[in-house]
Formats: structure tokens, C-alpha cells, sequence
DNA sequence: GTTAGCACTCAACGACTGTGAGTGCTAACC
DNA sequence: GGTTAGCACTCACAGTCGTTGAGTGCTAAC
């Protein structure tokens, strides 16, 4: 049996139908509501077609019909094939970045934000992440008699901090002396090599040693745990709203991965560079998430890293409409990462 | 009708089985396990007595009785009153904050999740707020040609930071003079007072104007939007696992508040400056909470401000080591924020 | 190839019933 | 007078059973 013209918007009714109502539709919902010409037992014979094609199940013998995730990878195809997401409501979208330079972590939890309210699904940020940064300034603010902040500011524009105890007293001068000749040292290094170099460092400035020290430490700690990057996550309750999750159990599962953010950044970073991936289902590769769909798009950030927004829903998202958010929002904020300061 | 001794020994067992298995608690069940050396009829007798006097409720007539918020209230109050917060798991807990000198936030994301894993209900900690904190140095970090980092640290060893424009290119020596200049002329002000001052040293260090202009910029900013401090929430899936919240419907509501940080930020904080607070039910004061109980207690940091910790639980929440976690958690905090460095 | 008609299936819903946990009351007991 | 045994009563809960209606598959006619 071959897949026709009108098998396929038949079929597209039907999963159009069901992202909709999230009821099995039946046939005489077809025929009325899609006007296609077409008799309700007409569209059952191409229904039990489309069901022994695969792309359609059926919860019970007396029910009507359910898209399969096969059915759904076909639609996805489709759209993404044809290049057409549509840019919905995009004037909208323009406004919700402005304002000052942010910080980037600000920035990630308000995308989130954003995207979890515009979708009405869950909402996932991720940091970009890639090539090693490399150091551009070392700089040590005094804290207090004993304590310094250590800020250390990459190519990337991503700045990480820590306080460290200096040992005895030292006025602000010391500090910016020493912190001179870090940079001086130092520029251009990955974390790594910084770490390496110290020992050498270590000889040629003696004296400051507990400066050194300490800072030799936080950095080995710092390229160690390579930090996950930051994990914005907005909007787990939207999925309660769905009778998917009517089931107590299965939302908590899903709530308590949310909140293990390493297990969800790796799931969402799961999916290599491409621009948008969309996986549907059993294809998450989570057994708890057998019946949700991720999708996820890339932005991009002046030292060429990528960074992944993602929208986690049940399997019968509003695909296109999910994808021209992301899309209108992963350009935005490439548009802001990639553009200046920060 | 009186209080007495015996009455009070049965409502501490109603509701401590009731605690213990959320299910209404009839008057065989305590006559059996915690004997007590009286029939079923006898506690039967005492217990209507207690409905009587407002301890006991009975969801309907052929049911157990549960406690009412009264008798929580008497239940906790006794609790409180004799001061006799159990120390249980102590040990294991004093582990729970080690390591380097950490930032703050991360400490308090850290304590969310330990109170959260520790009493399998719902963690909030809250960033200290109190008095204005004082400027103790600024400091400009050059990021990339021109855009620089300003660090503000303040005498609470709270940090902030920004991004912003330099206008033209300056290298790292001139952005230390001016940081120096700024520190003279700031140091021990409020934001609101620098922002104050700020007229009056564009006047002094001319030329620099895009800089201070910036800076200005972000010192208004701050200062207008007192950033509410740090929330952070830990085990919100935990509320899921009891039928107090089976209903769906009534976990979105409450999850979807878990998500609004500054609302939550409202309720938690409400408790003015008790070293600790337990409302039950009705006394939040939200309705979304009516069948929740929250136990707060507060930390405090150098600089003398008080941070919040707190839990969220139902009703028929675990008091004793509730108060007993938040006490030793609690003493943590404090420790680490009043002891030193950060 | 399309459609009308019909028999059939089966989840969902509501009415009904039996069960058991729990109560309140009374009368006997110490 | 307080305590207890006994008993009638209540009522949520769970299971059973018929009804309903949406939806299907098949067949025969168009």
C-alpha cells in the first residue's frame, strides 16, 4: 500500500485535530469539521489504511484514531522540510529582550520565562558551551581585611567569580599590582593551561603566596567541574494543564527531573549543533518522557559557542507554532549575544 | 468543659498517627497502639469532648476524627514552648556545608536542596534583607574594548555586578583610576547615597563622562529595583507525593506560586524576625495554601541582616523535625555568613 | 471508488448494593 | 462517677451491572 495525496491530509487533520482536542478523533470529525468532500466511511477505509501504514493507533477497538510518534515525525519532517515556520506573532516577540546590557544568566532566565508563557509548555535555557574560554583579565577586588573576590573575565564575555582569602591584610594597590601581573601572565590561556602555568608563576612572584595559592586553587576547582553552564527552566507547571499529566505519578516524575537540572541539561544538550532538532516521544531516549516531545534550537554567541533553548511539551505540541517561537527567540538572542558587550 | 491531662495525652496520639498515615484516626486505632490502658469507647468519649472544644474535626460522621489547625497550633506551641527542638540526625547533618568559601547564592541553592531531601517537603531560602548595605569598593573590569565589568562590594560582602559601556577604548590602568576615585569618594554610602553623589563628581572628574554616566545608570537601577534578593526553591515535587495533593488541579496551583519567586518571596518572608515562625493552614494567609503549614526560621550575616529559611508542607506536616532541621540548618548559616569571608 | 446502512464493540457514566470502619448511646460494672 | 461492653446506626468506598453513545468494520448498493 502507497501513501497518497489525500492519505496525507487526511492524516494531517487528524494529528491537527488531536494537538487540538487531545481526544481520539473519529472519523465523522474528519468529514464534518475538515470539509474534504469526503463521507465519514470513506475516511475510514484511508484511517485503517494510515493504521496499518503505522502512523495511527488506536487506544481501543471503539475509539477513534491517535496520531503515532511516526506520524508526528512525518508532520515535523514536512514542516521543517519545507522551510515554513511561520512567523506568528513575531511583532510581539520583538519587545521582550531591551533595556540595558544584561547579564548573561539574566538573560537566560527571562528567555525561559518567555518561552514557557508564549508556548504554554515547559521551557528549558541552556548556556552556550564549546571551545575553552580563554582568560582576558584576572582582577582581585578587596572583600574585606582578609578576603578578595577573584574575577575572571574570558573571551567569551562570561565572567566567573569566588572568594578567596588573601592571608594577611593587602590594600587595593597590592591587589591591583598583582592582579596586573596575572593578566599579564595569563591572557589568552584556557583555564587548563592557566592552572599549568601557576607552579612557574608560583617561583618567578614569590612572596604572595597565599594569594597564589588559593587562586591556583579555585581554579583547578573551577576546570575541574567544568560548571554545567547555566539552566534556566520555566514553566514545569504548564504541564499539569494537559490531561496527559492528570496522572499524580507520572507528573511528579517529570517534575522531579526538572529539578535535577544536570540530567536535563544533558538531555536537552542531547542533540548536537543542528539548528533544530525535534525529537519525538521514544526518540527523547527518556523513559520518563515517553510521551512528551523536545524541541530545541541553537543560539549563538560572539566567541562562536552554541547555546540551546528548548520547549518540552506532550507529543501533541503545537509543533509549528513551537518552532517559530523558538525560532524568533534563538535568533533574538543571538542578535544580543552575538552583537556586544556581553 | 476542661483541658486535661489525659485529653491532651490522646490529642497528641490522634495527631501524631494522623501525621503518620494522613488518614482519619478512629478510636480503636489509638486505644491499640498506643495503649494507653483505655477502651475504644472511653477515648470515644474523649474525643468528642475534643470536637467540642474545637481540636478535633471529623470529615464525616462514620470517619476517624482529624486534628484541627487548634490543635496544631496547641501541638506546635507545646513544641516550641518547651524548647525542646529535638536534635536528631545532627551528626549527619553537620556535613552538609563544607569546602572552599562559597558564594552565597550557591550556598543558599545548596541549603534549598539539603532541607528539601531532608524533610521530603518543599524548601525555600531566602537571600538576608535588612538594612541598606554600604559601599565598600567599586571596581571596573575591562572586558572587551568597550564594554567594562563594575563589582560592587558592599560591607555585607554581598556582591553586584554589571555590564556596561565605556564608550571609547580605555585600558585597565585608567579604569583602575577611576575605580579608585570611586571608591574614595563612595565608600560607605548606601546606593541611594551614591546615586545622590554621583551629580557632583561628574562635576569633579570631567571628561570621563561615559563612564560615570553608565555607572550612574546602573546604581539607579539598583537602587530603584532592590533586587529581591536570592529564592531558592528546592524539592517543589516532593508536595506531590502526598494525597493531600493527589488532586491536579490543586498541585498546578501550587506549583505554579512555587514558580512566581517573588510572590513566594512575600509569603515566606511575612514572618517578621522570629528566629521561628509556624502558620498553620488558614494562618498563611494564602489561599492557595489553606491545607499547607509553613515553618520558617531565620539566619543571620555579619552585617547583622536576617536571611529566611523555610519549609512547606501539608497541614500534617512532621513539626518536631522540621524545627529540628531548620534549627540545625539554620545555625549553619549563620555560622558560615557571620563567621567570615562571604 | 464512494457511500449508506447496520451490527458490533467497548469506555464511560450512573444507579445500586454490600462491606466495614467508625460513631453515639445505653446499661452494666467496679 | 468513671469505665467498659454491646448494639444500632451512619456513610464512604469499592464492586457490580445495565445503559449510553461514539466509533468501528463490513457489506451491499450506487
Amino acid at each position: 500500500m502507497e501513501m497518497d495525496e489525500r492519505k496525507l491530509r487526511i492524516l494531517q487533520a487528524i494529528i491537527d485535530d488531536y494537538i487540538l482536542t487531545g481526544v481520539p478523533v473519529g472519523s465523522r470529525t474528519i468529514s464534518k469539521k475538515y470539509d474534504m468532500g469526503l463521507s465519514s466511511a470513506t475516511i475510514r477505509n484511508e484511517m485503517s489504511d494510515l493504521e496499518e501504514l503505522g502512523f495511527l493507533d488506536q487506544p481501543h477497538v471503539s475509539a477513534g484514531r491517535i496520531p503515532s510518534a511516526k506520524a508526528y515525525r512525518l508532520y515535523v519532517d514536512t514542516l521543517l522540510k519545507t522551510g515554513k515556520i511561520p512567523d506568528d506573532s513575531e511583532a510581539s516577540l520583538r519587545s521582550h529582550f531591551s533595556g540595558r546590557i544584561h547579564q548573561m544568566e539574566d538573560v537566560i532566565d527571562h528567555a525561559a520565562q518567555v518561552i514557557s508563557s508564549l508556548t504554554h509548555y515547559t521551557a528549558v535555557v541552556l548556556s552556550p558551551k564549546g571551545v575553552q574560554p580563554r582568560i582576558q583579565t584576572i582582577q582581585l577586588v578587596p572583600v574585606n581585611e582578609d578576603t578578595a573576590l577573584v574575577v575572571i573575565v574570558t573571551d567569551q564575555g562570561m565572567v566567573r567569580d569566588s572568594v578567596i582569602r588573601v592571608g594577611r591584610q593587602m590594600d587595593s594597590d597590592t591587589l591591583y599590582a598583582i592582579s596586573r601581573a596575572l593578566t599579564a601572565e595569563l591572557r589568552g590561556s584556557t583555564l587548563q593551561e592557566a592552572c599549568e602555568k601557576m607552579p612557574s608563576i608560583f617561583e618567578r612572584i614569590n612572596g604572595n603566596d597565599r594569594v597564589l595559592q588559593e587562586l591556583y586553587g579555585f581554579l583547578s576547582e573551577g576546570q575541574k567541574t567544568p560548571r554545567r553552564g547555566h539552566v534556566a527552566v520555566g514553566g514545569t507547571s504548564n504541564m499539569l494543564a494537559y490531561p496527559e499529566y492528570s496522572d499524580v505519578d507520572k507528573a511528579r516524575n517529570f517534575l522531579s527531573l526538572m529539578e535535577t537540572r544536570d540530567k536535563l541539561a544533558d538531555i536537552i544538550r542531547g542533540s548536537g549543533g543542528m539548528s533544530f532538532t525535534v525529537r519525538i516521544g521514544p526518540e527523547t531516549g527518556v523513559p520518563e518522557m515517553a510521551d512528551c516531545s523536545i524541541v530545541t534550537a541553537a543560539y549563538s554567541t560572539r566567541g562562536g559557542q552554541q547555546g540551546t533553548i528548548g520547549v518540552i511539551g506532550p507529543t501533541r505540541m503545537q509543533y509549528s507554532r513551537v518552532l517559530s517561537i523558538l525560532n524568533i527567540i534563538g535568533h533574538q538572542l543571538t542578535d544580543m549575544f552575538e552583537g556586544d558587550g556581553e
